[in-house]
RNA sequence: GGGCCCGUAGCCUAGUUUGGAUAAGGCGCCGGCCUUCGGAGCCGGAGACCGGGGGUUCAAAUCCCCUCGGGCCCGCCA
């Protein structure tokens, strides 16, 4: 006898039993909606009806009457899983569950099924791309991104244990001012091979080139609107510039080689302005020189960034490069389309999408939540020079990847909430109306530091490889201390997996639409941080499973009788339900504080109960499969969000 | 000015989609545990008018309206 889902068993019965009783007391009419509910204690049952409330609205009768009645009708029936049904407190149903059968069909599903134990799966698969992470490839991931990765992550490793068919792609931006721009530098140093990290160096150019270009663009600007005597914005720019400045003087001091270098040859340069738009012009027509250049430079920082996070096991299926879509004219094809249609218009020589048209035309505002006198800003397709923007080019990826899967999940960071929801619209301009409903913007909230805002582009942030470094060497200590017996090899594989499991947790833990401020209190404090409790936990039981003579031969799950014991049992059955919601609502966070909890309870369990030595033997054994079937559960929900569960730390 | 997101003990968070019983964890604080299988652990305690005000309901942290505080967006950036 076994099980995908054990608590769902017990649901039905109850569900069936309710309906059954009501049926047979009164009128289908009066009947409510039967929901059972998670009761707030275990005193109250494993599942509760207050649908006795309403019921009592209907018929003019005391709710705590009804709830006796149904009781006692169920009571006289038959039933396998459930212990006894009883009325409660001012009209509550509470069913109460028979531990003895329970346990028996929990534990021995989990053993049985293991690996595969609460992943219950969808019944209609689906091909599913997410697309995750997709830093600019200009500077090395920052810890304010590294929620990205991780959550696509989590979200990808879930939903394919959930049976759909799932593709992790990443989209690199080459496309675009900003790679013209570390391009440029780039090739003014004469292509220099990277020294350190390639991610890291390409970075360290890209904010001292775009630094210095940005000044030498504020100054002409700040000179022009002197000339014709605007003031105030003078005075806006003047203040831009001193920022500028001072940042001038942190990467003098930083990289006083590189720096000096770079401002020699940019003020050699009569118009860097001029070359580096040159640049962007010339990579989006697919121009030779432009794009060894540029591709050289984005090959750097994606070698280092598939470093960071093969590190934590991350890994995509797909590489899809922005350009591709711009040269293979998937971009001009849907440019013209999208011009076809009434909702694009000329502003000057700007070409604009009206959002606000679409959203109207379609009908699509109450659907995308939003309020009706809301008018939605338009969207900037193509520059005046003629290239595009990088929305305007998502558009065509968007097209392409909805061609190639039956639903898409963009992580992209709440920020994008608007240029996302203008893409949406303009697929259904473009009459892709069925499949946009089948895009799905995951949005989260920023990770922030609490001193200053982190910008790539003024070279402020703390990168995600600094954050696992720190915390693998914290991890380090940490078990040096702990566990000084150990060999240095072992000593350092133990604080990879702690140190980053760690990481990982502190950045998923958290609800996504939730702003996190980064500390590294936060991340590196293991006495708080729970990855390492869980991973600890799982090697706990698998310590106690490995000192067992053998794996329990007769067991008697009626023995297990200690309320702890029937919190495990309980609550192991209802990883399959939390799974099946996490999947659903796309919700990793749920999965993190599902392990966390469980931990919790295996831990005051093993303080509290003996298991080798528990007296029958029967006990013994039931107590043993109970230890081997949190181990199981523990592993697999680590696995959901891609922590390790070791056998020993 | 408009739009979106967040607000729960000193601090970090769960619970809000689908309203139900005593608002749940962790950190920190106070007091205990060499109890056998791993002390990255366990047990106990103090600590919250769920940002504020109205409303709907038998019942509101949860739904509606107003309001305050913080963040983000409204670019020929991405």
């Amino acid at each position: 006898m076994s099980s995908i889902n054990p608590f769902g068993e017990f649901r039905n019965e109850c569900e069936a039993l309710l309906k059954k009783a009501l049926d047979s007391l009164f009128h289908k009419a009066s009947i409510p909606k039967i929901v059972l509910e998670l009761p707030p204690s275990i005193e109250f049952g494993e599942l509760a009806s207050s649908l006795c409330f309403e019921l009592a609205k209907q018929l003019g009768e005391k709710p705590r009457g009804l709830a006796e009645r149904i009781a006692n009708t169920i009571s006289s029936m038959q039933f396998t899983m459930i212990k006894s049904v009883e009325a409660a407190g001012a009209g509550y149903i509470n069913f109460h569950i028979n531990y003895g059968k329970f346990a028996d069909l929990v534990l021995e599903s989990v053993r049985e099924l293991d690996e595969e134990y609460g992943f219950v799966k969808i019944e209609t698969p689906r091909k599913i791309i997410v697309e995750h992470t997709s830093v600019n490839p200009l500077h090395p991931i920052h810890i304010g991104q590294a929620r990205n990765p991780i959550l696509g992550d989590a979200i990808a490793r879930i939903l394919r244990k959930r049976g759909h068919v799932i593709s992790t792609h990443y989209y690199v931006d080459d496309v675009g001012r900003q790679t013209a721009i570390i391009a440029y530098g780039y090739q003014k140093l004469g292509k220099p091979r990277p020294k350190g990290k390639p991610d890291h160096f390409i970075g360290i150019i890209y904010t001292i080139t775009s630094c210095l270009i940005e000044m030498e663009r504020l100054k002409k600007e700040i000179e022009n609107a002197e000339n014709v005597s605007l003031n105030e914005e003078a005075e806006k720019l003047k203040r831009q510039l001193d920022d500028w400045l001072s940042i001038a003087v942190e990467l003098k001091e930083k990289y006083p080689k590189l720096f000096n270098r770079l401002l020699d040859e940019v003020k050699r340069d009569e118009n860097p302005e001029q070359t580096i738009n040159e640049l962007n012009r010339n990579y989006e027509k697919g121009e030779e020189k432009a794009k060894e250049i540029i591709r050289e430079v984005a090959e750097q920082c994606l070698k280092g960034f598939r470093e960071t996070l093969s590190r934590i096991g991350i890994f995509f299926d797909s590489w899809d490069w922005e350009s591709e879509f711009v040269w293979e004219s998937h971009v001009k094809k849907t440019m013209e389309k999208l011009r076809e249609t009434p909702y694009v218009f000329k502003c000057g020589n700007v070409l604009e999408f009206d959002a606000e048209k679409a959203a109207k035309d379609f009908n699509l505002k109450p659907a995308l939540g939003l309020k009706e006198d809301y008018e939605i800003p338009s969207l900037t397709l193509v520059r005046a020079d003629g290239t595009t923007l990088y929305t305007t080019r998502d558009i065509a990826y968007s097209i392409w990847k909805l061609d190639k899967a039956e639903k898409v999940i963009n992580v992209i960071g709440m920020e994008q909430s608007l240029a996302q929801l203008q893409l949406k619209l303009a697929l259904y301009a473009l009459g892709y109306g069925k499949k946009a409903e089948n895009l799905v913007h995951f949005a989260y909230n920023l990770v922030t530091l609490p001193s200053y805002k982190m910008t790539s582009r003024k070279g402020r942030y703390i990168t995600f490889d600094q954050v696992l470094e720190e915390a693998v060497e914290r991890a380090y200590k940490e078990v040096s201390t702990r566990s000084p017996h150990l060999s240095e090899e072992k000593k350092r594989e133990i604080a990879e997996f702690v140190g980053t499991g760690a990481v990982k947790y502190a950045l998923i833990e958290v609800d996504p639409s939730k702003p996190v401020i980064f500390t590294w209190e936060r991340v590196l404090n293991f006495e708080r941080n729970s990855a390492p409790y869980i991973q600890y936990t799982h090697a706990r039981a698998c310590s106690i499973i490995r000192k067992a003579t053998s794996p329990p031969k007769k067991p008697e799950y009626k023995l297990l009788k200690q309320p702890i014991e029937h919190e495990i049992i309980l609550m192991i059955s209802r990883f399959p339900e939390t799974f099946i919601d996490a999947a659903e609502n796309l919700k990793p966070n749920l999965i993190a504080e599902y392990a966390n909890l469980l931990a919790d309870k295996f831990n005051t369990f093993y303080n509290a109960l003996p298991v080798l030595k528990a007296q029958p033997p029967e006990l013994s054994d039931a107590r043993l499969a109970l230890v081997d079937a949190t181990r199981i559960v523990l592993r697999n929900a680590l696995g959901l969000i891609g922590v390790k569960a070791p056998q020993k730390m």
